[in-house]
DNA sequence: AATGAATGAGCCTTCATTCAT
DNA sequence: CATGAATGAAGGCTCATTCAT
């Protein structure tokens, strides 16, 4: 019962029945406990503090959530869509192998840095899941870069990229780059998320040259 | 008062007098503070699970430190400490600096794999501590990465690597990537720090050739 | 306003007007109470388990019963009316009186083991009701008790039973030992309540010898 | 750690040094525990109620009992203790059967109209405990109840007392009987303790002669 | 230098009940 | 009649820290 509004996201319908002029409790709930778990992290923000950003009673959270946990669960669930949204758009255009990489490569620290406060949780707060949880959103990461890692290899295949260092490896340390954004980059720092973008996906591509 | 033992690092004698047989009470709790904040995070440690894995006291533990944070703290000094030792023993070396950038490249992957749990505490509980300390070791840790792009410049200066991408960008892609290692290495797993280190320096080393 | 079908009993038409195919909602909530706060307690049953266990919806509830404590009044109210017609079954027997105070002293063990979960929540949660419904509850079951005095009294002004003890301490320990089954009396035990009904109603008996 | 100090009862000494003015923590606890587990129940007594009537600290109980359940089951075992100390002294007295019956019977009953408290807690919560607690408590009730049985059957076996009602059943009810007083019985009503049980045992005795 | 009993604020969670629909 | 989302007041419990010894 509890989280069963959270399944069906975004789609509940607004109960109090007005023109949606505030949006529902558990939107609510996930924008400031996405905030707040980036900020103070998921520890340091007690229930009090979230319902109090959210605007909404702590039994109304319960209602939608069965535990802290689950509101943080939920919030990496949201992320994994976004994630897998944004790649999808990528993975399936047209061109060359290496212009594909370039615009998957970009476009991956783009989106980062647009939604760095999941990233933040994401690199610090997944170990307070179950391992349950854990795995299974491991495994949704791991689809993720794996999409990343089959354009590596189809220009491996093509002998349009150096096959003497593992594709995983290539893929491995662009996330890992990537993920870190979240450690130092700022969103009013000298350099924006596309002049980074770019950066980083020539190093990516140059280092990927052939010898 | 408290810390002041703390500060004196473990060079401090072995108080009871003893012939050595025991670890002084500072180095067993950051030893146990070490794996425990790694394991489970800073938050979901007690004080009472910290002493007992140390094998001391509450009471001991309050004598050296004036709070739980500054376990934390002090840990996070130590690692520090250990990073700067290593890097210096490459920054020193001779040859020429494409072969000095591959050996730190190299060394920052194997040190880090050998150093995994402080890398996980490094990066995850880092916005546990005051923002006076966190500055302080974000200075410490910059320093660190600084003498990385000033190989990088070095480099850049001889025209050995290309110019078009700020050492900076090249460097903090690096130690993302570097960083990011405790979110997925695992010391049983398929490569070692060395193979990853080699192909991680060789990207690196490919991706800064001059076009 | 509330209570009133409760009030009215399970005499209440079906609501929705079926065929009688489904029980109505308040009897069947008694049953279901009757069973969890048997099994757990009074207050280790939520609201929400005793609804979910009667297969009906919290709003239903609360428009048949004020409160909680009104279930289990009723609970309690609906096995007094049970006792007492088991009792009135007895006393309206004929025969000598040594005959109809064994078969009251069996029956009322038989109905007791048949019965048990109703004993146990009578001897366990009891101190939830108001005072007032306390009061009211015990009157009844007095009455009931005073019933059985009544026999005693009766043998013992014909001098069939001893009356060097008064009939008040009789009756006593002899609900005493009845109302205890719920303690201990498992329905898959070596003995039925028949036999343990037997074998009371023979020491009460034996007992009751005059010197 | 916890509980520790309830281990060793009330033999702890004083934290605090004085001469005793003060019982320690573990002892007001559970006086305190007695009385209101008694008076209102476990599950209405709130912790906060509990240490209040203590005089204690919610953080002191914590100290020694690990839950509130704790506490119960700690009064559960002085109550045990407490019965067994009661019956060592009537079984290893002298005289024949019938007189050596005859004194538990009555001691039986003083002794728990002398511990009212205890004997309501006993038979109102005792499922409250975790399953392991409740079959250690009932395992040591049974041999409470079972050296009384061991009354009947010596008495028995000596053709002293009927054969043709299991021991068990007449243990079995009186002790039903006698753990009913605390329902009904009152400290300031007409009968005290040695005339109840002086009735009680008349009416076992008398029901246990043999036809 | 070391102990561990005691503190007390704050945490997450539960739940009987209400009320707009 | 019936729904179930929302309320808000406790509830039991944890834990970093202090202090008399």
């Amino acid at each position: 019962m509890a989280e069963s509004a959270a399944e069906t996201g975004a789609a509940g319908g607004q109960p109090g029945g007005g023109a949606g002029a505030c949006p529902a409790v558990p939107d609510r709930l996930l924008a400031a406990a996405t905030r707040l778990f980036a900020d103070r992290g998921f520890e340091r923000t007690s229930v009090q503090d979230l319902v109090d950003a959210a605007g909404v009673t702590k039994g109304a959270m319960y209602h939608y959530f069965a535990s802290k946990e689950d509101v943080l669960f939920a919030v990496f669930r949201r992320v994994i869509a976004t994630q897998m949204r944004n790649l999808d758009a990528c993975a399936t255009a047209e061109g060359p192998v290496r212009e594909r990489l370039r615009a998957a490569a970009v476009d991956v620290v783009e989106s980062t840095v647009q939604n760095l406060d999941d990233m933040v949780i994401y690199f610090r707060s997944l170990h307070v899941l179950s391992l349950d949880r854990q795995d299974q959103v491991r495994a949704e990461r791991r689809q993720y870069q794996d999409r990343f890692r089959a354009l590596i290899e189809e220009g491996q295949s093509q002998r349009v990229f150096r096959t003497d260092v593992p594709a995983d490896m290539v893929a491995s340390q662009y996330f890992g780059a990537v993920n870190h954004l979240g450690m130092w980059y700022r969103p009013d720092g000298e350099l924006g998320g596309a002049e980074i973008g770019g950066y980083y996906a020539d190093l990516l591509l140059t280092g990927l040259r052939p010898a």
